[in-house]
RNA sequence: GGCCGAGUACCCAAGUGGUCUAAGGGAACGGAUUGCAAAUCCGUGAUUCGCGGGUUCGAAUCCCGCCUCGGCCUCCA
């Protein structure tokens, strides 16, 4: 069966085939803004990307993923989507310098705030290291091929020539106010993707254009390619003076440079349908005079948490690295995030956390038993590797996950039958989509701290209690440990602890 | 206001016209095991798919209306 997978731009479900047969698959992802830690939404996102990804390798395919890193500013004024407000990297830069004052940056970190480059560098460290811990491909290959993940600051050569191109072709132009806009009424497509056509953003204007900026524009949709401003943070010189790029232009031009004029697929939130990627297709298409952009275009719903949309008021607002301080898996972070389908809103909870460490635990488990009995020469497929059949159709499916993910819990549920090294190379096989089994362990951060050091002579008391058969000793020593949040397990090699999550 | 998704057991979730008296996981409960736990193993668990109509021999699946939740309509993954 082939890979089947909804696309935006058609709004219906296409047989997947790459645009060229020989090569890998181009694929472009919008990644993260470094001006602060990504949260657990955002890497819904990317990791829904890395899953799409991985089941393209597992059909057969060889992909080159490119993902951006955005660490130019954007601005802060949401009326005014021309450039207005502050600069998201100079905020970030004062959070710093408070977080600095106030003692809670991270011990070693030694950071100007001032240096928007650096503040971005900062985040942006802490994002791939992030990344890594859950198993984003393209955040590990980007040790040896720093190119998969581009700095739009470090390619303004390429977004320049992208705004000329467009102004030597008639689809852009500069205002009375020396800002250079997009045309879009040059574009007769703008509105296919997001399905805001120009005559219903006529229609709807929704009071979010702002007068001033309105009289030297063409249309009101019409956005900024380059905005000349010699007293912005982050500035570079251009043909239209020292100023800053829009920030649609950054997606249009790495992947231009990096993928070639039309690619395969391009994923984002949802949030990025309008006006970002609306914004990047007809800046694309009309730099390079073909009908298509992107293919495909592929589009991860938001999540909630515990039921509600997630925001800091709320008090339900995490990182990846607060989960993983709290002693969460990267594999059950990865997981919770990762095995509801795509477009259906995913409900994060503490509850779903510990839903997915059983599960990986099991498969663990599972994986360990066949290793146990390797040799067995048993004839005919077992249960793992009939269990992969379905695992694949169902991600071929739309990238059907929890279809997979029940595909393969069955499997466990069945009587181990079949060679072992086969099984084996079923279950390994799954997991190079799932990408758990290598990262089933708390980070260190978690183990290693002051309560870590408690709890080992916790541990020893509770020890020596149980060699003394001094049962009620013992008990009390456990209740203990329970309040302090860590569950402990006695096995043949001794007791392990974790904490609860 | 306009446009778009979604509502399946205590929780997560698959299933989109007959094989559904609805997969899978977790929780819970009963049993085995354990000093007691944890883990593991065995077993129990929706006659029903937000609500009300309709189409059909047949509907969780299609149609209409209503309710609830979420998203987009130039901050956002």
């Amino acid at each position: 069966m082939p890979l089947r997978l909804y696309n935006t731009l058609t709004k219906s479900l296409q047989d997947f085939t790459p645009i060229d047969p020989s090569g890998p698959v181009r694929f472009y992802s919008c990644g993260p803004t470094v001006y602060d830690d990504a949260h657990i939404g955002n890497f819904r996102s990317f990791l829904n990307a890395d899953v799409l990804r991985r089941t393209i390798e597992l059909c057969g395919y060889s992909v080159r993923h490119v993902m951006n890193i955005t660490d130019v500013g954007h601005m802060t004024e949401d009326d005014n989507a021309d450039g207005g407000g502050e600069d998201k990297m100079s905020l970030a830069g004062r959070r710093i310098a408070e977080a600095k004052k106030s003692g809670a940056l991270p011990p070693g970190t030694d950071i100007d705030p001032s240096n928007p480059y650096a503040v971005a560098e900062f985040y942006a460290s802490r994002f791939l290291e992030d990344a890594r811990h859950l198993g984003l491909k393209v955040a590990e290959e980007e040790r040896t091929q720093p190119q998969l993940m581009p700095r739009p600051t470090r390619c303004v050569q390429e977004m320049i020539a992208l705004v000329s191109t467009l102004i030597a072709r008639g689809n852009a132009y500069v205002a009375s106010d020396g800002v250079v806009y997009f045309s879009v009424m040059s574009f007769p497509a703008y509105g296919q993707l997001s399905g805001n056509t120009l005559d219903k953003i006529r229609e709807g204007e929704g009071g979010r254009i702002s007068a001033a900026h309105q009289a030297v524009k063409r249309h009101p949709a019409d956005f900024m390619l380059w905005k000349p401003d010699p007293t912005h943070i982050m500035r570079w010189p251009s043909p239209w003076g020292e100023g800053y790029p829009g920030w649609h232009l950054e997606c249009s031009a790495m992947a231009e440079m990096l993928l070639g004029s039309e690619i395969d697929l391009h994923s984002g939130g949802e949030d990025n349908i309008f006006p970002h990627h609306e914004c990047e297709v007809a800046q694309s298409c009309c730099a390079s005079g073909l009908p298509y952009f992107s293919r495909v275009w592929f589009h991860t719903r938001h999540l909630q948490v515990e039921g509600e949309k997630m925001s800091k008021s709320k008090g339900n607002f995490f990182t990846a690295r607060d989960l993983f301080a709290k002693g969460v898996t990267p594999a059950a972070l990865r997981l919770e995030l990762t095995r509801t389908h795509y477009r259906t809103n995913s409900n994060f909870t503490m509850q779903g956390l510990r839903d997915c460490q059983r599960m990986i635990d099991r498969w663990s488990a599972a994986d360990t038993a066949l290793l146990a009995r390797s040799g067995d020469g048993s004839r005919g497929d077992g249960p793992f590797q009939r269990a992969l059949v379905e695992f694949q159709s169902a991600l071929e499916d739309d990238l059907n996950v929890a279809r997979a993910i029940g595909a393969l819990n069955a499997a466990l549920n069945e009587t181990p039958a079949g060679s072992s090294g086969a099984e084996r190379g079923a279950l390994a096989r799954m997991n190079t989509v799932l990408g758990v089994f290598e990262r089933n362990a708390p980070l260190q951060s978690a183990t290693q701290d002051d309560l870590a050091t408690r709890v080992a002579v916790l541990l020893e008391q509770r020890k020596q209690a149980r060699a003394a058969k001094d049962f009620a000793a013992s008990d009390r020593v456990r209740d203990e440990l329970t309040a302090l949040g860590v569950k402990i397990k006695d096995g043949p090699q001794g007791t392990t602890w974790e904490r609860s999550v």
